[in-house]
DNA sequence: AAATATACCTGACTGC
DNA sequence: TGCAGTCAGGTATATT
């Protein structure tokens, strides 16, 4: 399941064999994405040259100067370079071909994931009214601490809120918590500023070490070359329902919250 | 306004 | 072996 390193990882692995490269044609298979791709999607791509892949959350963006194609790949989305005339398979909805003759192949079993055009990226609907990138600059504990304040959501689901900072997913949200040493099930108004200055050190830390490990392939993730992320090995609680405590050995719980299942251990997460 | 539920989808897994 | 049922989860949107 692509998180924000899952995407990072699939950005920079598809990064030298897209930039500079112009588009040559694109075919979509199947339009029945989380929204229907426009139709005028194929002419406004087409013959446009890629300067830049960038990511906003867990978004992909293939900048032209014409605008940008903004791909999110769900729960379940991945995308690969394959050679020139490389038969698709069931999952295979939508190609994009390089003037260099490879192909950027988008699969998603789920069909969660999107594919949208627009003029400017960052204005789209769906970015405009994002939270700080978690690994920037404006993201910080007195920023968590300052949107918490009154909120009686719990403190997992806050910070899994795409307006309070992006790319937060399930599993990271889980580890940044134990990381930290705070209960899940928190109301965010009630976690202290000390606390959430040390929140945002973990969420970071958290997301920079998955990243450097190649994302977590937990069940069908799998990177732009079919190579697994090995995250997963270093997960504290994530998985672990039963399993002792890295660090105290109090065996991990497994709870849901807000439709979620969340690991924590019930010593150290207060 | 904030919190919670719903919808989308199919592969993998479970239990019979 | 097969089948029905359950679960997983990102996130915009609807509902409370």
């Amino acid at each position: 399941m692509p998180e924000l390193p899952e995407v990072e990882t699939t950005r920079r692995g598809i990064e030298p064999y897209v930039t500079g490269q112009t588009i040559r044609a694109v075919t979509i298979r199947n339009r029945s994405l989380r929204w229907p791709v426009a139709d005028d999607f194929e002419r406004r791509a087409t013959g446009g040259r890629i300067d830049s892949v960038g990511r906003r959350a867990k978004y992909l963006l293939f900048n032209t100067a014409a605008g940008s194609a903004i791909l999110h790949l769900g729960m379940s989305g991945s995308v690969s370079i394959v050679p020139p005339d490389t038969p698709p398979t069931v999952h295979d909805h939508v190609d994009i071909e390089l003037a260099s003759g490879d192909v950027l192949r988008f699969r998603d079993p789920r069909r969660f994931g999107s594919l949208h055009w627009a003029g400017d990226a960052l204005e789209h609907r769906l970015l405009k009214d994002l939270g700080p990138e978690p690994l920037g600059d404006a993201f910080d504990g007195d920023h968590l601490w300052r949107l918490s304040r009154g909120r009686r959501i719990a403190v997992k689901p806050f910070i899994m809120t795409a307006s309070v900072v992006v790319g937060v997913g399930n599993i990271y949200a889980s580890e940044a918590l134990f990381l930290a040493g705070i209960h899940p099930k928190r109301q965010a108004g009630r976690v202290s500023r000390s606390r959430y200055d040390r929140l945002a050190d973990t969420i970071r830390e958290v997301l920079r070490r998955a990243i450097a490990a190649g994302g977590t392939t937990l069940r069908d993730f799998y990177g732009f070359n079919g190579q697994a992320g090995y995250f997963q090995q270093q997960l504290d609680v994530y998985g672990r329902e039963d399993e002792p405590c890295h660090r105290c050995g109090a065996p991990v719980r497994n709870v849901v919250l807000g439709q979620r299942a969340t690991y924590y251990c019930g010593r150290c997460q207060t």
